[in-house]
DNA sequence: CGTCTGACTAGTA
DNA sequence: TTACTAGCCAGAC
């Protein structure tokens, strides 16, 4: 498992900074789909000399869970700009989603072409 | 092997 | 919003 774990890592580590991910998104991203509980065990388990960004990684409805770590969770997230509000995070704003979505709803409406099929 | 547990998730009430 | 449920899979015993 120990290579999976440095793919949990490496998905953790691309998190980029003001941005948030669940479990079950880093460990897609690490190619282990549906395997959000196995990123939870292997951030548990996260070297501190890798220094990874473990406290951009949240539940998938956005709130916090690091236990003894809310605080410094919270004060890390807040120091990236990502607004905590009773130990959750907002995913649809701080998700890694967020970029795509807001290219994709920002699209112009071009032009409606009639296809068939 | 069987059973329990967990830094999880989606669905329902 | 919270509480509970079923599904999930890897690790410890």
């Amino acid at each position: 498992m120990r290579e999976d774990y440095r793919r949990i890592y490496a998905a953790v580590a691309a998190i980029p900074r003001g941005r948030v991910a669940s479990y079950g998104e880093i460990a897609a991203r690490a190619g282990l789909l549906k395997r959000a509980r196995l990123a939870g065990r292997a951030l548990r388990e996260t070297p501190e000399e890798l220094e990874l960004p473990w406290h951009r990684i949240v539940r998938a409805d956005g709130s916090l869970v690091c236990p003894g770590r809310l605080r410094e969770q919270a004060r890390r997230l807040r120091a990236e700009g990502v607004e905590v509000r009773n130990g959750r995070v907002r995913m649809s704003e701080h998700g890694l989603h967020h970029d795509l979505d807001s290219e994709l709803w920002s699209m112009p409406p071009a032009k409606q072409k009639a296809r068939a099929g």
